[in-house]
DNA sequence: GGCCCTAGAAGTGTCGACACTTTAAAACCT
DNA sequence: AGGTTTTAAAGTGTCGACACTTCTAGGGCC
């Protein structure tokens, strides 16, 4: 049972029909498609994605410890309901792992990141709808958690981001679709942060993104 | 297939086979009893645990995503091995979350924490092995974790502390174990650390437990 | 002896089955 | 009709089976 061989491997993902599902339900509870609540039956699921219940249970498994979906004490999967009090908890997260990043990533950057972010910011600028400027935003935050270097502040970060678009697309739901205008005060925030990453001290770059992610507690309620 | 009830629900585990051998197995690793580099066959495994092997791979997706397992190419599994260069990554993430802990356990401190971590600290000092000096350690971090009140940062710091002690056991096999003197560095910072979480500033917790953690890195090659 | 090839063993991926539990509906009584 | 009990449907937990892939040890060849 034991085969002292110390080799070292990288972590790969299984390339297998649960990977698959696992995907694309994510992309579904991210995207809406089912709301906070709803009910996951393996049977169903199964049928949903034309597999067996083997590969959607292992799926649910990945999901549940990724935080997007919850089991019951009798065993019933529902998509987790993410509200008010849970963004607080995910944006103090969040901060604590992005200012660690952005410190990390202040010693790796170069002038190609900088071009890449500053091309970023001008797009929010322009952007038409919350989805978009939401999106752009992701971007940006996913690359500086890249360029930090550090594997397992990227990996421990993404089911974050991953609950918290879930909560955005709630809140979509219920605003109106037509009233959007751009918001200034994120795109400043992520110029002083470029700021920061290229031409500032480490220091600087882990106070600017804990300040940036901070501040979203405060207008999230 | 979407019941839009919104009722909230609390993070349950399932009380099945699968997370029996799932903690059972991660003591087993974490403990040093599969090397690291073994190899962890489904059937094998079934066996050992007196099961089949559904449970078995449950238990060991979850231990992947815990960072302890990793699976190969093939669908192969392996207890992951843990390098100097890993626990660099380790530091720098759990120096991320629980300077953020320290930060916010602060605002929720009492008297009664500090009586108890006290204790931990004055046993630390009569320690008379690196496995109960490690064993009051882990003890006095997961105390701050929990008091920070935030429970997606101790669910994200959990695995990495197990990432750690597999590590720590690993390091413990090669070294002589008698040549063993207490380390007053880690006791001293430990109460630097606890003068900051009781009659200290947010910040000052914060960069106490930064400081602390960070140092690790340095003495760890 | 050293190298390559080839069965056979071992392992993973997926499926359907079945017992037991929980939920939902239907039947029943008043 | 309203509320309670019974019954069927749906769901989970676990298992064994089987096809396909990967590893491994042994035999043959030089």
């Amino acid at each position: 049972m034991a085969s002292p061989q110390a080799k070292p491997f990288p972590r790969t993902p299984r390339n297998n029909r649960a990977t698959t599902v696992h995907l694309r339900l994510r992309k579904e509870i991210v995207s809406g498609h089912f709301p906070q609540g709803s009910a996951l039956a393996e049977p169903v699921l199964a049928e949903h994605f034309h597999t067996s219940r083997a590969p959607v249970r292992e799926a649910l498994i990945a999901l549940e410890r990724e935080g997007l979906v919850a089991f019951e004490k009798t065993g019933r999967t529902r998509v987790r309901t993410i509200a008010e009090e849970d963004i607080r908890e995910i944006m103090e997260a969040r901060a604590a792992l992005e200012s660690m990043a952005a410190r990390l990533a202040n010693r790796n950057w170069t002038t190609a990141d900088t071009e890449l972010i500053a091309k970023n910011i001008d797009q929010q600028e322009k952007a038409q709808s919350l989805a978009e400027l939401s999106r752009l935003d992701v971007d940006l935050h996913h690359h500086v958690m890249t360029r930090s270097g550090n594997t397992r502040l990227l990996q421990l970060w993404e089911p974050l981001r991953w609950q918290y678009e879930a909560y955005l697309v709630e809140i979509f739901k219920r605003q109106s679709k037509g009233d959007y205008r751009p918001e200034t005060e994120t795109v400043l925030a992520h110029r002083k942060l470029l700021k920061a990453l290229s031409s500032g001290t480490p220091g600087e770059a882990a106070a600017a993104m804990m300040e940036h992610v901070l501040f979203n507690i405060t207008w999230a309620d």
